[in-house]
DNA sequence: CTGGACCTTCCAGTGCACTGGAAGCTTTAT
DNA sequence: ATAAAGCTTCCAGTGCACTGGAAGGTCCAG
């Protein structure tokens, strides 16, 4: 199938699988006589792989290794589990981020609820912002 | 003092300063006869601002918002409380994605624990991976 | 045989917040 | 007098995953 047709198949566009190429997730595909790239039925797979692989939060570098063993000959479990639990480890540290960010926007909150405009003096840019977020 | 003082002071590299001044964020101080920038104390303290309220994850592009509304005059207190409320919404609804995000990861992880190698053909890339995180 | 849809390559830009480096000038210390 | 530290400007690059656009070639219907 010609790189349109894929492309909708695979819900990306042709600019995408192009630049997939580029970067090393997707095999050179052979060409027409026209010069035309013309895709097996499995670069849809390809596709959704990576788009699974997304999802689960990994790289396109990342995913390019993931691809690269299995185009090796190899199952890449052991590197996908490894992956699997790098991303995770990320995934609950971001969240414990997260949490204090909101923590403290809450605190802000509650200061501008409390300011009062006229007690602003020009001296400082805003007194609801200067100091307290400050532990991240 | 100058721009080297100012960056250690307010913990910041001079290169920062000198991009903050282009962005708009820092107005233009004073040069002494051969052409290095001299600063106020009050420097420091606009620094101080731009970190704090970078750390209520305000864009830089918001912060010069906001300092321009100081700058006009104005007390910028109905816009950063916007701000807050924006930010805060924001944090929110990325908490719950990022909530998610982790439970794909964990149904991932139990996924790969149950996956035996053997039983991965090179047909697809990796079972793993396809088609159950595909809701993020 | 012509128009339009589709394809090709190549270069450049997006957003964000810086960071690096080169080439040259000023200031300070010795 | 000279070396070193610090400053100046300007241009370019980082990382990520694309996206946009120009200039031109190919394929198919009518």
């Amino acid at each position: 199938m010609r790189i349109g047709v894929l492309a909708a198949q695979a819900g990306v566009t042709a600019k995408t699988i192009r630049f997939y190429e580029d970067a090393g997730l997707l095999p050179e595909p052979p060409r027409t006589s026209g010069g035309y790239r013309h895709y097996p039925e499995e670069a849809v797979l390809r596709l959704a792989f990576i788009r699974d692989a997304q999802a689960a939060g990994l790289s396109l570098a990342e995913i390019r290794g993931v691809l690269a063993i299995r185009d090796g000959g190899q199952a890449p479990c052991a590197h996908v589990t490894d992956l699997i639990d790098q991303h995770l480890a990320q995934v609950e540290q971001r969240l414990v981020e997260l949490g204090q960010a909101r923590d403290a926007l809450r605190a802000l909150k509650r200061r501008a609820a409390a300011t009062d405009p006229a007690n602003c003096g020009s001296g400082e840019v805003c007194t609801i912002l200067t100091a307290p977020a400050a532990s991240t």
